[in-house]
DNA sequence: GACCAGGCACATC
DNA sequence: GATGTGCATGGT
């Protein structure tokens, strides 16, 4: 990791906080609810997770004992308006018989575990991959991981700082070498990524069009 | 009506 | 290992 590429990603962060002010994530109550979140919203846009979190909350299904006692079926009516709805309902399933046959449904103990360990063994569970994995981890578990989405991407390759066939742990990598572990801080730029990823185009991530906002200069 | 959204698993080559 | 495809609702 070269000095100037911390250099960049600080001064980055700097100035995409200054534009932005603070994102105040993960929106939920509590890390069971982030969890649930973080599963739901795999490739789906906010908005419409938060009327299925609503639907899980009103029928009394947000706990892990609650997700694993409540049929298959009926869970995915409930989530249904989070998109892949069959899917996901067998997801959050997946978690909680994970989280239950492992921590005995407690949370506490299941983030006791050494983070790498941990990030290996969420990974082990069907429907949760590396983003999903990092965001339970940063979100619910306070731990400092660095959580890589498509917006990450879009922006850094945006800003030319990466390639755009980055993989995802090479995209992890530069962030969390160039950073201090700081959890405020992973949460605080994660969110920000966010926010500025969405002003820019999905299917040109160097497009000259798209606003730099102040920061970086745009990919030759 | 097309396009997009805070991914992931699985099949196939 | 890389590439393609299914999953699905709701907002713009």
């Amino acid at each position: 990791m070269t000095d100037s590429a911390k250099t960049e990603l600080l001064e980055m962060y700097h100035r995409l906080f200054e534009h932005f002010g603070p994102q105040h994530w993960w929106p939920a109550d509590g890390p069971f609810e982030v969890i649930v979140g973080a599963i739901l919203t795999q490739n789906t846009a906010w908005n419409n997770v938060t009327k299925a979190i609503r639907n899980l909350k009103k029928a009394g299904v947000l706990s892990c004992h609650a997700i694993l006692d409540v049929p298959l079926e009926k869970l995915a009516e409930l989530v249904r308006p989070s998109g892949y709805f069959n899917q996901k309902a067998k997801r959050l399933k997946n978690f909680c018989s994970f989280l239950a046959e492992n921590y005995g449904c407690d949370l506490k103990s299941m983030f006791a575990e050494e983070t790498g360990v941990l990030r290996d063994k969420l990974l082990s569970v069907k429907g949760i991959g590396p983003e999903t994995a990092d965001s339970i981890l940063l979100y619910a578990g306070n731990l400092p991981v660095f959580v890589v989405d498509t917006y990450t991407y879009r922006v850094c390759s945006r800003h030319g700082l990466v390639a755009e066939e980055t993989s995802y742990d090479e995209m992890q990598a530069l962030f969390m070498n160039s950073l201090d572990p700081d959890v405020k801080l992973f949460k605080e730029y994660h969110a920000l990524l966010v926010m500025t990823g969405k002003n820019y185009c999905r299917k040109k991530p160097r497009c000259q069009e798209c606003p730099l906002l102040g920061f970086g200069e745009p990919a030759p």
